[in-house]
DNA sequence: TTATCTGTATCGTATAGTGGTACATTCCGT
DNA sequence: ACGGAATGTACCACTATACGATACAGATAA
C-alpha cells in the first residue's frame, strides 16, 4: 500500500540500513561526515554515528585524513580481492580471445542496483579511436549494451522497482520512457544481444551479452566501440560475441 | 579468558557477527551451507539464516549453483571495484616505473586482520625464475616482507591482540615467537625496510616498505625474488624501494 | 525404515538497537 | 571577538527489534 518507503522490505534493519549507508559512501569517492550520510539516508545522525562505528570496527569503512572523510574501508578490498579473481579469473581468457580476434575493447561487468560496474577489460592493441571506460566505473543500466541485457534478465514488473523513476538522458538517444524501454528489452530477450546506439556517450556504440548461472551470479560482455566501425558491421560482431558466449558456457559447463 | 568470546567488544552486534561470516564465506571460497557457517561462527542456525537472508537481499553474499554454496556476492565486487580503483591507481605508475627499473616483480598490498592481501602486481617481463603470488592472495602477515612492514606500524603492546595466539610456522626461517617477530619489527621500524628470507616460502626472499597516509589507509610494496638474485643485492633493492616511496610519497602528497 | 543433512517458517521474549538530547571542538561569516 | 553551524562523541530511557528454540518439508544416505 502506498505509503511509505518501507523498500527495506526484509532482513534485519540495521544491515539494510548499513548497506544503505555503504552504497552511499561509495557513490560519493570523496568521503563525507556523519551529517552528510545522516542526511543522505535520512535517518537520525546518532544512528548513523553507531552504525558507521559498528562499520568502522570491522574495517568496512575507515577515516580519510581530515574530518568528513568517511570512506569505503580496506575490509571491502581484501574480501572482494579475493573474490574478484574468482569471478573474472575464468572468463578472462575469453575475454582475451575475443578481444585479439577482433582487434576491439571488451569489457565485462555486473550489475549492481540500476548501474553497470565494470569488473575488467581488455583493450585492443589498436591504434587510433578506441573505446575504454575504466574499471570500476558505473553507468547507468538502461543507457548502455551491457546494462540492458543484464535488465532483460528481469521479470517485467519487477523492473519498475529496480529502476529509478526517472531514468537519465544522457544522449539524445538515451532511452528514457519505461515503457520504450520494456520493448527494447523484449528485443534483447529474443536476440540475446542487447545493442547501445550512442545511448551513453555520443559517438560510442557497443554490443554485449549475458552470461547466466556463473558461480557468482550473472555479468555481461560487451563490445564498445566508435560508432563509425559499428554502422554496418552490427551482425559481425553480435555474432562473435554470440560464439564467445557459447564457448563460454561450454567451457565453464553452464547450463542453458 | 575468562569466559566468552566477548571478542566483539564493541559496534552492533548484528553488524559484527555479519561481518564474521562474510570473512568466513571468504575464506571458503567453494561456499558453505547454512550449518556450515552455523558451526564455524558458532551461533544457532536460525540466528544464522537471518543474517544470511538479509546479507543476501542486499546482494553481499549469493547462492551458488546448488545447496550449500552460499558465498560472496556481487553487490560486494560493485562497490570494491569502485574504491579499489582509487585505491590502486594513484600508486600504479609507480609500481611499473619500479618494476621496469629493476626488472622485478613487484606487489601491493594490505593488511586485513592479521594476513596481507595482495591488491596489485606489476609483473618482470624477464624470463626464467620469477616470483609471482596471485592478486587476492592472502599470506601470514608475520611470515612476509610487507606483513612484517605493515605490523611494524602498530604499537607493540597492540600486536598481541591483533596476531593469532600461535604464528603459523610456513618455513624453517618463520619467526614463530612473539618476542623473536618484535625484535624484528623494531629493526623494521628503524630500517624503514622489512626482510623476508625465505620466511613464507623456501626459495623466495622478499624486501617491502610501507606506504602511509594513503586516503585509503595503509599499504606495503614488496619485491619478492628467487633467494639466489636476492643474496648480495639486498641494499641495491632497499634502495631502490626507498627511493620509489619518497617518490609516491611526494606525488601524492603524503606528509611523512 | 531411521538418521542427518538441506533450506524455510513461526513466535514469545528480553535484549539490543534506537534516536532524542547534550557537549566539546573547530571553522566559518559575520 | 562573536555567534552560528558544522564537526565527532557520549549518555540513556524506551520499546521496537532481533533473537533463537522449536518445528516442518524435502533430499540424501546408510
Amino acid at each position: 500500500m502506498s505509503e511509505s518507503s518501507k523498500d527495506t522490505s526484509s532482513g534485519i534493519r540495521v544491515i539494510s540500513r548499513a548497506a544503505e549507508i555503504l552504497r552511499t559512501l561509495n557513490d560519493q569517492s570523496r568521503g563525507l561526515s556523519l551529517g552528510q550520510i545522516a542526511s543522505l539516508v535520512e535517518l537520525p545522525r546518532s544512528t548513523v554515528q553507531r552504525i558507521v562505528g559498528a562499520l568502522k570496527v570491522e574495517g568496512f569503512v575507515i577515516d580519510g585524513p581530515g574530518e568528513s572523510q568517511i570512506r569505503i574501508g580496506p575490509a571491502f578490498f581484501s574480501i572482494a580481492a579475493a573474490s574478484l579473481s574468482d569471478f573474472k579469473d575464468p572468463i578472462r581468457p575469453y575475454l582475451e580471445e575475443l578481444s585479439g580476434e577482433l582487434d576491439e575493447t571488451v569489457d565485462l561487468s555486473i550489475l549492481s542496483g540500476s548501474s553497470v560496474v565494470f569488473l575488467d577489460q581488455c583493450s585492443s592493441r589498436r591504434k587510433g579511436l578506441v573505446a575504454v571506460s575504466e574499471v570500476g566505473a558505473r553507468f547507468p543500466a538502461h543507457s548502455c549494451a551491457p546494462g540492458k541485457c543484464l535488465l532483460a534478465e528481469f521479470e517485467e514488473n519487477s523492473l519498475a522497482q529496480l529502476l529509478p523513476p526517472k531514468l537519465d538522458q544522457l544522449t539524445n538517444a538515451t532511452i528514457t520512457d519505461l515503457e520504450a524501454l520494456q520493448v527494447e528489452l523484449k528485443k534483447v530477450r529474443s536476440e540475446g544481444i542487447a545493442t547501445d546506439r550512442q545511448e551513453h556517450t555520443d559517438g560510442i556504440s557497443a554490443v554485449a551479452t549475458v552470461i547466466t548461472n556463473l558461480p557468482r551470479g550473472t555479468a555481461a560482455i560487451s563490445i564498445p566501440m566508435p560508432t563509425q566501425r559499428f554502422k554496418g558491421n552490427e551482425k559481425h560482431y553480435a555474432e562473435a560475441l554470440l560464439a564467445a558466449r557459447e564457448k563460454i558456457n561450454h567451457a565453464l559447463g553452464l547450463n542453458r
